[in-house]
DNA sequence: TATAAAACATACCAAATGGTCTGTGTCAAG
DNA sequence: CTTGACACAGACCATTTGGTATGTTTTATA
């Protein structure tokens, strides 16, 4: 059973990822956040160790929910198909109709945002952020390496070098949706990499 | 010839646009400013109008570069093919060559940094981002139009379409290169690109 | 060389900001 | 019913921060 206090910290940290999202994390001050909340200093200093920890927790709750977004899609392709192609292309398809199906666009990337005010941050949060992605990236890896050994490529590439090419396009065409207000960015660039796979493993 | 205030006010541009890029605009505080380009509070009100003033001077000064920069491989792959295939190709090296170039790791790109905390900003920063950006990817849309034009591609793609994945490539890498510390990951996925142009029009 | 404008320096200020301290209500266990 | 831990509220504080006012030096120009 969640708490009191345990609803009011996820609210806190919603909110906080919201405005960081918006105006990076030395751009949200903490009476914004509390007012937006309907909170009080009281309230915030009792749940986080500062501005500092929440930017932690923040960071944490989105790696958690992130990943586990992804894992789940990950497994859910392997569930809808045995052909490693196949795979590959519904999982990165799952995303998209995820994308898709959001009313709102999506936000942006918690990661992308600290790691352009890094210097903001401890050493360790840095850290975090490249394990994290490292874990996603990997989810991809995974499928693109069984992919390869069972099919030959048209080109001499690696599966890191195109699970590197799918994390960049998302992370980039979440910056490009930001700039652009375009919110079907990320889903047109996503087909894009598809169509790149196809025409690498499609013989 | 460059007088002794346009000397300051470039030194202080400079500074600032590396500063913003390691803590965000919002995290970049004038007082650490002055300190690191040894000048006072006189020097930097006498040259800008406030904060947001430098904010706006820093995506000009880098808008003007970073177009120039692209403009200036564009028209030299022009130069050095005649094949819209090769054009494409040759534009793409240009760049991935200027990175191998540098010493240090790519910094970031303010449009990035600012669009991941657009709402410290004005809405006219956002409209000039969107601007500058457009112009950026018009520069391959039009050799990728060309190109289409030329010989039909494998996979039924838009100039458009792949010049906003190019964008997007570039602007992701960026962030990875930054989260992983890796400076020569934009040079290797925009390789990945040029792979997947080659499939869809060497036929 | 006189002079006005440009290019700074420095002391100062009001507001914002992260953080602390003390107090209060609530709720479950003894 | 008591008590003590949890979950807040709200006043208060020290520092930081963007910005101003005023004064001084340098530079271009007539």
């Amino acid at each position: 059973m969640a708490t009191k206090g345990e609803i009011t910290k996820e609210k806190i940290l919603a909110k906080a990822e919201s405005l960081i999202l918006q105006k990076g994390y030395a751009g949200m001050t903490l009476d914004e956040l509390l007012e937006e909340t309907g909170l009080t200093k009281g309230a915030f200093f009792h749940h986080f160790k500062g501005k500092a920890g929440l930017a932690k927790s923040v960071l944490e709750r989105y790696a958690s929910n992130d990943y586990e977004l992804f894992k789940n899609y990950s497994d859910q392709a392997d569930r809808l198909s045995d052909d490693p192609l196949e795979r590959v292309l519904i999982f990165i398809k799952l995303f998209e109709e995820f994308l898709n199906g959001l009313e709102n666009p999506f936000p942006g990337c918690i990661f992308s945002s600290y790691s352009y005010e890094v210097r903001n941050f401890e050493p360790e949060i840095g850290d975090y952020i490249k394990e994290n992605l490292n874990a996603w990236l990997d989810l991809y890896e995974n499928k693109l390496g069984a992919l390869i050994k069972a099919r030959p490529p048209a080109l001499p590439v690696t599966a890191r070098e195109l699970s590197e090419m799918i994390g960049s396009i998302i992370e980039g065409s979440f910056v490009m949706t930001l700039a652009m207000k375009d919110k079907s960015w990320t889903q047109r660039q996503s087909a894009q990499y598809r169509h790149y796979i196809e025409l690498l493993f499609r013989t």
